[in-house]
Formats: C-alpha cells, sequence, structure tokens
DNA sequence: TATTATACTGTATATATATTCAGTATAATT
DNA sequence: AATTATACTGAATATATATACAGTATAATA
C-alpha cells in the first residue's frame, strides 16, 4: 500500500466518519460539504487517488459505492447462522433468496458444529419430536451412520428422515410416523444425496 | 420492536448480507435482485414496514440511504441461562444445586424473554414434539392462556402440560399422550402454582 | 362488513449522483 | 524541459435511484 498525501488522508477519514454516522459511504457532493471543497470533481480526483492506492474500492457507475478496503478486519462479524426454508422441492442452498433470516446462536451450541438451520415443513417425523416449522440444525456432512436423522435428497426432493443403510447398496429412509411410509433407496437405480444430519433442534412458540 | 414478517424478515437480512459483501446499503432494485421481486415497490413497501417497526432507519431522498438499527449494541456479557432439571418433587428453583450448568443463548432468542431452561422428564408432552431431555425455554409468569404448555406445580410435584380453564375453578392440565391422563383441578379444593410457560424448546442430538 | 396490513406487478418521473470535459496552479519526478 | 501527481473550480450530462401512483390479491382485524 502506498503513501497517502495529507488530503487524501482527510478524505479517507471523513468517508469512515460518514459511514460510521449514517450507515452509508458518502456521495462526491457530500464529501465537498464536509471537507470545504466546492466542485464535486475534487472529490472525484481524490476517490481516484485512494483507489488507486488501494485505501478504497469504488463500484462504477453505483451512488455512494464506496467500500474501504480492510485488510486485516478478518474479524468475522458473527451473523449468526442462516435459517433456510425446507422446500419441497430443490436443494436447500445458502443462496439470499432462501434464508428467512440470520440467527445468532453461540459455536457449539449443540456440542459439535453445524452449518445452517432448516426449517422443518410436514410431520414425516412427529414421533422423532419433530414439528412442523421447527429449526433443525443441520450440519453439512456425508459421514451418517444408522439412526441419524438425515437431511436426504432425492432427485430434486429434499426431506428429513432417519437413516438406514441396509446393504452396500440399499438404504432406507424412514419416517417417525405411522401415517408415513418407509422410502427404499437401491443406490444403483436412484441417486441419493446426503446434505447433511441433524445434531440439534429449536422450537420457538 | 414489533413483530416482523418472515418477507420482512428476508429484506432485513438481504440488506445485512448486502452490505456485509459490498460495504455499502442496496438500492430498491438490488433487493428486488436479490430476493427475485419484479418491482421496485416491493421493496419499497417493505423498506417502510421495516422502518416502521424500528428495524430500519430510512434517509429520503437519498441513495441507498438506509441503516440498521442495532439498538443498545451492549454486547451484554451474560452468563447464559441456567438448565434446571425437572424433579418430580419439589420446585424449579435457582438455587445453585439445582443448576445443571449455564448455556450461552442470545437474549430475545425465542421471540419474548424467558428465565431458564427446564430439562424434560418422561414423555407426556411426546405428540406435542417435546421429548425426554430437551430444554424447555421457561418464561416465569401466571399469565398463561388456554393452549399454553405450562410449568405447573400441585402440591409438590412438578409437570409440564397443557394449560386448559374450564371455569373459574376448574383447570385441566392435558397431557399430549394417549397413554397419560387428563389432570383435573378443583382450585377450591387443591392448590395449583403456575411456574412459568414454554416460549420455546431446545434439544441435543 | 369495512378497514388495515401484507405482498406483490408495472409504469412513470423528478432528482440524486457519478462521471466526463475544460480549465488553473503548484510541486515532484524523470 | 517534459511529464506526472496533487489539488482544486465550474459546468454539463447520462443514468442511477427514490418514490409516487395505479392496480390486484389475500389474510387479519375491528
Amino acid at each position: 500500500m502506498k503513501d497517502i498525501t495529507s488530503q487524501q488522508s482527510k478524505v479517507l477519514n471523513c468517508i469512515q466518519l460518514y459511514i460510521k454516522k449514517t450507515g452509508f459511504p458518502p456521495t462526491r457532493a457530500d464529501i465537498c460539504r464536509e471537507l470545504g471543497f466546492k466542485s464535486p470533481n475534487s472529490a472525484e480526483t481524490h476517490l481516484r487517488a485512494l483507489e488507486k492506492k488501494g485505501f478504497i474500492s469504488i463500484e462504477s457507475g453505483t451512488s455512494r459505492g464506496i467500500a474501504i478496503n480492510n485488510p486485516e478486519t478478518a474479524e468475522e462479524e458473527d451473523l449468526g447462522y442462516p435459517i433456510i426454508g425446507l422446500v419441497s422441492a430443490g436443494s436447500p442452498t445458502l443462496a439470499t433468496e432462501n434464508i428467512e433470516k440470520n440467527v445468532k446462536c453461540p459455536k457449539g451450541f449443540f456440542g459439535s458444529n453445524f452449518d445452517y438451520f432448516l426449517r422443518v415443513k410436514g410431520l414425516s417425523m412427529k414421533d422423532a419430536g419433530i414439528m412442523e416449522d421447527d429449526l433443525i440444525a443441520v450440519k453439512k456432512t456425508q459421514d451418517v451412520k444408522n439412526g441419524d436423522i438425515v437431511i436426504a435428497r432425492i432427485d430434486d426432493e429434499v426431506t428429513v428422515k432417519y437413516f438406514h443403510r441396509h446393504s452396500p447398496s440399499i438404504i432406507h429412509l424412514q419416517p417417525a410416523n405411522n401415517d408415513f411410509s418407509d422410502i427404499e433407496i437401491n443406490l444403483e437405480e436412484t441417486e441419493l444425496y446426503i446434505e447433511g444430519k441433524s445434531i440439534g433442534l429449536i422450537r420457538e412458540n
């Protein structure tokens, strides 16, 4: 990172203060107002210089598109764990549109680590105490044992069931509700993907 | 702070992620792109709702003028909530000898506040998805409504059941398991103390 | 029953904003 | 001496953006 001039430093500092005060970066005009410049181009040239030297990033064509480059701010602001809806079709991805919200939850809350919460739909695991709208803490792993509660995907359908391997190629996905029946999967015929397993549960009344 | 709907929650989350990713808040159009809306007014109305409920502030006439309201970022270094065993006899007191351990858990984790965790013994609330060794988040209150899951004490026996007031002096404590039967209590004959009600549940697998 | 809140699409527009161009001037490099 | 970086003013403009207006529809509430 190159040297910064005293004026550029003022501009950088001004941006930081502005973000802290308002929550969003300043416009060129805002910087002029704060620092007494009379032309937006004064701010513009300083911004370009700061970008060239690596202190900030500018998103072209974007209003207030200034981001301060803080390489050593790797402090991982804890946004919490995402809650993902159990969609009947498709993989429960971490894409923004699938995230209901983030829940702050201490690491290792359930003993071992996990990756996200899955909101349960349906009552197929009722007798295991897993009710509609419960949040299952899911650990992304393919390492599952018989009896584990797994999040499995068959074709594009995602489901929560008990896992039972009967033979190298035969797997049973077992519900915990008499109204539902076992799903037997022959791995040589049907593709099965284990998204992960349940390591805990949260219910909000 | 009022309740937030699931869609509003998605929008709020989207804003947080956007800021984390880019360094500045999204435009209405950005939110639409992230969440799949087709009209900027969809984002606009959600933003107005979030502002009205106090979750964000909007600077009028200002591009990307969204700031997330972080009420009391006081960090609250708390010891966590105590886990209390559901003893068959005696009141679940907060005395040290009854505390299994403390669990760190963000305030307002279950929407409303609560006071302690109760470790469940027995399966009398099985069909309500409450299993042995589950942790019930208990809010100490006497303000319970029909259908609430309450922690009740009859004489010295503590139990978790559905609460149903049939008449001013007749209360039914209803299990969620066919192997158990209703407890009918005539307040003129038997003393009943409501320790609190369940507002959430945690299960560690 | 009417009203309000939620949850959207779709169009339109005033204005907020980035950005270019044309200058002026000083100091530091090459 | 010629270039380059710094440090500004001032005007012009394409476009990014907030925001209003007109609809449709459903669920909750009074």
